[in-house]
DNA sequence: CTGTTAGCGCATTCAC
DNA sequence: GTGAATGCGCTAACAG
């Protein structure tokens, strides 16, 4: 365990001073060149590496922020990650992932160990619909000294800024769609509504129902997590009901595959019988064999970017009147098989 | 902005020093019993937390480790990287995961910037196949400060532990899985054989044919990415053949899946006229809908808990004899439709 | 242009 | 049992 060397070992080489050996590594101009150019090289040279550490310890700020996903393997975060890290890592930045697997405890965890190593900024999609009862993120809120972003998944909490795609508009079109092809008896595979982004789908959908004379049922609308097997067990409820419905429009793009996946074994014709529709455009919904799957795209990239230009702007913020800022991106729907009744012209 | 309580400030407000309050914290028991409960009463009370910042600083560890893979949306890595964090996490370790998608440039600059974050150790899947020939990485060698294990992507580098798993076998199991289903012109599509782990699958696949008697076809390797659309290129090339292929052995399920599909789409059949084998066990291969695809399981999440495991090993291993680690796991041929001719029994 | 001093927050050695 | 002093590595204010 060889020591790194410090400011001090080059300084005491050179027979200089640490405050010397630092402003001439920071390029100060009130350094001679010459100077300048012997410590850099020595520096080179003995191998030196800026103790960030320290620096963080200085300085107050860590270039770090933390990034709190559900999970990290679906397109649709893994896309959003790629975003942030595109905004940021120029800016000097480092991102620290971590994934709850939608456990409420392991969100707490993180958060409070993501303050503990002092990041700078947090952006993070929530997994528990009742952040506010969490400790560490009440800590977090009430003290301010780290600034939050939401992202996708948000709870509109004062104060506190988020981006967003309008999830309503994303339910609504949806099932717009459906309607267009003819079906007039619409499930929906919904998910924990205590979620501002599942209510929404949910909210536009009912509203799309609505605005076309539709009436809703609620034995329609069916809760399951966004996963496939989840997807499968609620298609099979539906596929039991003494008139099962003619389409589903899911909230989860894996949901929907489930139940694309349960129906065709069912022998039921897609999108003859039942259209689907899914939701966030995860590149399978592009590459399956027979029936593509319509689903509404979230832009997830874009969504990266913004909210961690949103970050920027908040700690770049230094007076007290912080700006809380609410971006809402617009989700575009992009029809394929699944729900494409009638041949193209 | 308001500043974060220290140990000074609950010192000063009990009319105590901060090495008191240090050790009471620490449940040092040399403080006596009452001052240990007074002190941990008001750090609660204070909202006092631990700043790891200067904790780092003076005890020269961090708790972080650093994780590169090439990318963070595939199953695979993001398994590999559950299994790190299970291992980890209960020890207090935090992961900064890290993306190269796939550049070498990139991986360099994550190589430092983690070391600059004084990260503990790194844990790394390779996006450069000539990693010797980068300065960070060197750099990093030549110090060993910072104790570094190689997953799947690794580079046979003497003193560095690896956790991989047998990818000869890997292709030798599904080569002779394909020959036993009567194929006899076996393509392979490969990657980047400057990587270890092409380089024995394709070996594995080579050893099957010379053990079977069936002579190699250099033409029949094609290199290929690790996605889709080059998947499709390569199997446009084989079908374009005057002789094409009656099988083919995939390095990657990405390509395979784009295989399948130019396949296909040509309107040959799978499995009667060409089998298809891949490598990974994404989730995808499970779920296609007419033809599932046979593939190789690297028991990803087994793979990431060794790998913690073996960094954990190297990290409290104070002596100077380091010992090198070189953790093999055996993979599981997984057979499905996409290579099963004869209907099973 | 460069040196001196001090402090970021913590743990630890040496006193008493 | 507790206090005083010191250092981890760096930067910034103040001198000169």
């Amino acid at each position: 365990m060889k020591k790194k060397t410090t400011i001090y070992d080059i300084a005491e080489k050179l027979g200089l001073t640490a405050a010397t050996v630092s402003r001439a590594l920071n390029n100060n101009t009130k350094i001679s060149l010459n100077t300048r150019k012997l410590v850099l090289e020595t520096a080179l040279e003995m191998n030196y590496e800026q103790n960030k550490l320290a620096l963080a310890l200085k300085s107050g700020k860590s270039y770090n922020v933390g990034v709190i996903v559900p999970r990290i393997d679906s397109n649709f975060f893994s896309s959003v990650i790629r975003g942030i890290e595109e905004e940021l890592y120029p800016k000097g930045y480092h991102v620290i992932i971590c994934q709850t697997h939608n456990q409420e405890n392991i969100e707490n965890e993180k958060i409070n160990s993501l303050v503990n190593v002092q990041v700078d900024g947090i952006l993070m999609s929530i997994s528990n619909a009742n952040l506010e009862e969490n400790k560490g993120f009440n800590k977090l809120l009430k003290n301010k000294k780290t600034p939050l972003v939401f992202f996708d998944r948000k709870k509109d909490i004062k104060g506190i800024s988020s981006v967003t795609i309008d999830d309503f508009k994303g339910g609504y079109d949806a099932t717009k769609h459906l309607l267009d092809q003819g079906c007039n008896r619409i499930a929906h595979l919904s998910n924990d509504r205590n979620f501002e982004i599942f209510r929404n789908r949910y909210l536009g959908y009912k509203q799309a129902l609505s605005d076309n004379g539709i009436e809703f049922d609620e034995s329609l609308v069916i809760e399951t997590q966004s996963n496939v097997l989840d997807g499968r067990r609620a298609a099979r409820l539906l596929l039991d009901m003494e008139t099962p419905p003619d389409a589903i429009f899911s909230s989860s793009d894996f949901a929907a595959l489930g139940a694309i996946q349960e129906i065709k074994e069912s022998g039921i014709n897609i999108p003859e019988d039942i259209c689907v529709v899914g939701f966030s455009n995860e590149p399978f919904t592009r590459f399956m064999e027979l029936t593509t799957i319509t689903t509404v795209d979230q832009f997830p990239l874009e969504m990266g970017r913004t909210a961690a230009q949103v970050f920027l702007e908040e700690v770049s913020n230094t007076d007290e009147t912080k700006t809380t800022k609410n971006v809402v991106l617009t989700p575009q729907l992009i029809i394929r098989k699944s729900s494409l009744k009638h041949k193209e012209g």
